[in-house]
DNA sequence: CCCCAGGTCAATT
DNA sequence: AATTGACATGGG
């Protein structure tokens, strides 16, 4: 499958953030999986060649292909700290990431780092994912709920978040909450419902719903963005979700994640001065 | 050894 | 209602 689009930086996309199983590889193309699928993806210029056995149509709603970025990024511009990390980061797309993979992944995130977030997500695919064969390499899908429902993960050394990894999979499986279901509900119904997981907060549930149920009106709130929204408008925590909505309207989410990932490439700089 | 890491919970004021 | 420390683990 080949993607055509102007709006698409693959390598932004997959390193903002948003998501912990894409490797880079030596040549700049990734390898990941999604759902029970490995993919290998490159970008060359303005294309996106993806290698896959899931389908087009898989491929299309994961890249969330039918969103017009064009349309909201004329929006978002014209406030100008938007513009400058549009500017810098704009060609970053939201994943649609897999509802469950996307819950456990933000619960492991908590009170984490990055290098380790994907270790423990590697490391629980290894050992309850269903294992991939793929362009001559083994791979492993993120484990079905009832794979790791009541088990002993200790093996993936999450620490504390193991309780939470447990309740989340006990809640999902026995529908008290249910997933598919979040997807029609409004953000405020469907985070309260994220909430009432052991382990769930509002920065988490927050994360969920923007990369796993594209819903745009949230605005996740960690130390980065609370920290980059006190720089840029003199804000503190309590006011920042009235501000976003007044300012960034239905699309705050989108919003964070060019603010967020703008301040992290300027920070690098920094550090690498 | 200390500190911190895309937070959350529970106890304390 | 707001503030504070604990929480597992690993890297700097």
């Amino acid at each position: 499958m080949i993607i055509s689009s102007k709006d698409f930086d693959l390598s932004a996309t997959f390193e903002c953030g948003q998501c912990f199983r894409w490797e880079r590889q030596a040549n700049g193309s990734y390898i990941g999986v999604v759902g029970g699928y490995a993919a290998h993806v490159r970008q060359i210029g303005d294309e996106i060649h993806i290698n896959s056995n899931a389908s087009d149509e898989f491929w299309a709603e994961y890249f969330d292909l039918s969103r017009d970025y064009g349309g909201i990024k004329k929006y978002l511009t014209e406030e100008k700290n938007l513009k400058k990390a549009i500017d810098n980061c704009g060609n970053i797309r939201i994943l649609k990431q897999p509802h469950f993979e996307c819950l456990i992944s933000y619960i492991i995130s908590q009170n984490n780092n990055i290098p380790r977030i994907k270790k423990i997500i590697g490391s629980l695919c290894e050992n309850f994912g269903e294992e991939i064969l793929f362009e001559g390499g083994r791979y492993y899908s993120f484990p079905e709920v009832n794979k790791i429902l009541g088990r002993n993960l200790d093996v993936i050394k999450s620490g504390f978040r193991q309780k939470y990894i447990l309740d989340a999979a006990q809640k999902v499986a026995t529908k008290q909450v249910d997933l598919d279901a979040l997807a029609s509900k409004s953000s405020d119904v469907a985070r309260e419902e994220l909430k009432s997981i052991y382990g769930v907060g509002d920065k988490v549930a927050d994360c969920v719903l923007l990369f796993g149920y594209q819903k745009f009106d949230v605005f996740p709130k960690d130390v980065w963005i609370k920290r980059i929204m006190s720089a840029l408008y003199s804000l503190c925590e309590k006011d920042i979700d009235a501000f976003a909505r007044e300012k960034f309207s239905r699309y705050g989410g989108l919003a964070q994640q060019y603010l967020f990932f703008d301040a992290k490439m300027t920070e690098n700089v920094k550090i690498n001065q």
